[in-house]
DNA sequence: TAAAAATACTCCATAGGTATTTTAT
DNA sequence: ATAAAATACCTATGGAGTATTTTTA
């Protein structure tokens, strides 16, 4: 019966190029691999490596053996991870908050389709709340996980907020807007322009962030007329009632009619964070810790 | 070190319902299998099964566990026969040729892949020919394996020829033709009808068949007045140059303009040949069984 | 109490170690 | 002549068998 010592060692061979060099990777003699590649061969009925005093080079039926095993070894591992996983507990329904400024992106699926694929036994309940409203639910426990946008002007005791990602800033305009056709522009730019975000000081987040940046440059937003929580700002925007500025990943689900454009402003970036309980079950912090993991990666990848 | 072994051991015990059962099945002592077992969930460290002495139910992990084992099994299964076959030097391109009348349908194309996915190191090399082509090229080393249209008229002494599989014959005709709406004829219906193919009474294949049915029916069929060796006979039909009988898998590449009919005499039918060298290497025998495997196998289920 | 799993104890097969030989450059 | 793989021989770990105990429906 083929073993997954054999396969491990015959993996560990081809990848040191000499069974000398991977029976010390591997801490056994170099007659044990002798021996057991001889007895895989004798399995497989196949030579899979010529093998001389000086060079070592795989056959054909080698190469596909050693193709085919590293994706079972792979698959074993992942197994074991997760078996581990759904054996620990780790298991149930994760529930997610997300701010309305923070988009479920293209980039943000992947992510979490990747976290569903490590986490067999979890699933996830997704929700939009405002960030008041997901400190809350998390610390009173109707909610897991929540992502939202600095800065947090509250404190809550229970409540762990980690900065998550970071991006670009940019202004959203019509497309009939005088601005339509920059390139780029700046914030004091826009000191005679009406903001269809409302402004609200106390209430922490982009808008907060938004009126800083603006205070910065000597100005105080221009409330726009048309002010909506239901309908999206970008509605508004691409109706003309107003600009807004909002993290550039919002391009991905803005109407049709809207522009986007950069800020040269070296601030204009806003943070996005994670919140949690303090003492989160394991499960919920191990996703975290992945999400984090996974996020950096696409992060740096993206750089 | 997680075993192959204890794997193995876990998806007999799962399926089997019991300890016991399996040691029967497995050759082996229940008692090797309780400890088996128990190093396994301490590997993985999750609890698998809860067992008493009535029941054994899987756990989350162990339903986990089961349904990857079972993939990884196949796997290994699948890599070490595929070593094997490219161990055995059951490599390269298999020349395969077919009739005109003989076309690659998407039934046949998925069986071929099934057969490339099943032959990792070989190749295919299609090309079409006529079935005297064919005996010829394969007797003479230049070609592997045929595809030709019963009957064979010829008699090659070193040339296998096995039945492959029977399709029903169909009558082609214009959308403009008269025939062009009804839902079934018969050939007898057909003796005053051009018929685009050319009766060629000593090539076998198709024009034979289809000269024999006329003459049973007491006809000789009468002969299109355009006919052509280039283009597709369907073509002509297309035209409305004349009538034709051939499979119905024709079905699949025939132009819009053409209608098929069914036949509703009981011999209306075509069996199609598999051709090859009566000393052909052991790699195309064995794809050759595995071929008529297949065909047969999506015959059955066809059925 | 009966059937099924777990444990105790024993044995042997086999993986691995050391030392040596073979092989190819 | 040398560096690496193959072989010979020995040892010890761990997998499997038998017999027995434990568990719960």
């Amino acid at each position: 019966m083929i073993s997954l010592k054999q396969i491990k060692y015959f993996v560990e061979i081809v990848e040191a190029g000499s069974y000398s060099r991977a029976s010390e990777r591997l801490y056994i003699a170099q007659s044990a691999l002798s021996r057991q590649m001889k007895e895989l061969e004798s399995e497989v009925q196949a030579v899979l490596m010529e093998r001389d005093s000086r060079h070592l080079e795989l056959t054909d039926a080698g190469r596909l053996l050693y193709e085919r095993s590293k994706r079972i070894l792979e698959e074993i591992a992942e197994t074991v991870q997760q078996v581990q996983q759904v054996g620990k507990g780790e298991q149930g329904t994760i529930r997610l908050l997300h701010s309305s400024s923070v988009t479920l992106t293209a980039e943000l699926g992947k992510v979490l389709n990747t976290l569903l694929a490590e986490f067999p036994g979890v699933s996830l309940d997704v929700s939009k709340a405002s960030s008041d409203h997901q400190a809350m639910d998390i610390e009173e426990g109707r909610a897991d996980l929540g992502m939202i946008r600095f800065p947090i002007l509250r404190n809550y005791p229970n409540i762990v907020v980690k900065e998550f990602f970071t991006e670009k800033l940019m202004v959203a305009v019509s497309e009939q807007h005088a601005l339509a056709g920059k390139q780029s522009t700046d914030i004091a730019s826009l000191r005679e322009e009406y903001f269809v975000s409302i402004p609200h000081k106390d209430r922490g987040g982009l808008s907060y962030l938004v009126t800083s940046l603006c205070l910065k440059q000597g100005f105080f937003p221009k409330v726009a007329r048309a002010i909506s929580r239901k309908t999206s700002l970008l509605n508004l925007v691409e109706a003309n009632m107003g600009i807004a500025i909002v993290p550039d990943s919002m391009q991905e689900v803005a109407p049709k009619g809207v522009r986007f454009i950069a800020l040269s402003d070296q601030e204009s970036s806003s943070v996005v964070g994670l919140i949690y309980r303090r003492d989160a079950p394991a499960m919920i912090s191990h996703f975290i810790a992945a999400f984090e993991r996974e996020m950096h990666a696409v992060a740096q990848s993206a750089a």
